[in-house]
DNA sequence: TCAAGATCGTTCGGAACCAAACTATCTCCG
DNA sequence: CGGAGATAGTTTGGTTCCGAACGATCTTGA
C-alpha cells in the first residue's frame, strides 16, 4: 500500500519534527500506542465479526453490556459503553426495532428505564460472542500469553487515571 | 455516582455470567480494558484539552498529522488517523473552512491531494500540543515510567496482529 | 404540603463516521 | 496512440456521536 507508512517511520518522524520541545515522548508512545491498537483492533472486529451480523461496534457493546447484567439501567450501560446518554438513547432505539432488546420504565422510580435482551437478542449474544472472543485472541496473539494479566492491568491504570 | 459499576465488579459479573463457556479469558480483559482505556482517555483529553479550541478528537488527529509530515497526502492522513477516506473528506473540509489547513490538488499526479497547515494551524498545534502532551502525561501516571516503552511496544503488537 | 432543586431519559442541531457509488486522473499494454 | 482497468478523492444516504435544552419524575426542606 503506498503512502502507509510503518509504525517506525512515523515515530521517528515525531520524534525528529518535536525533537527540542520539553515533552514526555514515552507517554506520548504509549497514548498513540493506545488508539492505535484499539482503533486497528474495533476496525478488525467490526470487519470479522460484527459485519455479517450487522451491527455496529457500539450496539454489540449494549447488547453485551445488557447481556452480561441480565437488566441493565440505561445509565450503567451509557457508562460501560463508554458513549453518552444521548448517544445510547438513539442506539437502544435502533436495537429496539431491530427486536434485539426491550425499554421498561421504572416502577419503583419512573424516571429511570432498564433494558432487558429479547429472546432474539440472548440467542444473537450467544452465537456471536463466542466468535467475537476469537478475535480477541486474534489481536492478542503476538503477545506473550504470561503477560496478559499484566497488560490488563496496565491498561486499568490508565482507565483509572482518565477518570479525573 | 450511582450505577457505575466498578472495574473489579464488572470484570466478576463477566467471570460469573460466562462461567463454563470456553472462552480467552485473559485476550478479553486485555480487550476490553484496551478499549476502556482509549475511550477514557480520549474522553479526558476531549474535555481537558481539545473543548477549549473547539476541536474535535478527529479534528485534532488529523492536525497533528498533518503538523507532523509538514505536507501529507489524504490517504496519509486517513490512515494515520485511523478513519475512512470519507471521513476524512468531510473533516478536511471543516477543518479548511476554519482556516487552519489547505488543499492543494498533486501536481504530477492529479488525483492526489496534499495538505497542509495554514499559519493559523501551525500556531495553534505549537501551543495546543504541549498541553495534549501534558493530558498524555496525565493518563499514563499510574504507570510505573521504567515500563512504558514495554507497554508501547505490547500496543504496537495488538496494532500488528489487528491488521490483517 | 408543596415549591425548589436534583436527576432521569429524550430530543434537537450539527459534526463525525462508513460503505458504496461516482468523477477524475493515471497506467498499462495491445 | 487509445481504451481498459486501477487508483485517488468526493458525494450520497443513513447511523452514531455529543452537548445543550427539554420535559418528566423524584427528593428535600421549610
Amino acid at each position: 500500500m503506498p503512502g502507509q507508512h510503518t509504525l517506525d517511520e512515523t515515530e521517528s518522524q515525531v520524534a525528529t519534527r518535536l525533537a527540542g520541545m520539553d515533552l514526555d515522548f514515552e507517554a506520548m508512545a504509549v497514548t498513540a500506542n493506545l488508539f492505535r491498537a484499539a482503533n486497528a483492533a474495533r476496525n478488525q472486529m467490526e470487519r470479522t465479526v460484527l459485519a455479517k451480523s450487522n451491527l455496529t461496534w457500539t450496539g454489540f457493546v449494549v447488547l453485551w453490556v445488557a447481556w452480561i447484567w441480565e437488566t441493565a439501567e440505561t445509565r450503567e450501560i451509557a457508562s460501560e459503553a463508554g458513549v453518552s446518554k444521548a448517544t445510547l438513547s438513539g442506539v437502544l432505539t435502533t436495537l429496539e426495532s431491530r427486536g434485539l432488546l426491550e425499554r421498561k420504565r421504572g416502577e419503583r422510580d419512573g424516571r429511570l428505564v432498564t433494558v432487558e435482551l429479547t429472546a432474539a437478542g440472548k440467542t444473537l449474544m450467544k452465537e456471536l460472542f463466542p466468535e467475537f472472543n476469537k478475535a480477541e485472541r486474534h489481536v492478542t496473539r503476538g503477545l506473550d500469553s504470561d503477560q496478559l494479566p499484566a497488560i490488563a492491568e496496565y491498561l486499568r491504570q490508565i482507565t483509572q487515571a482518565a477518570r479525573d
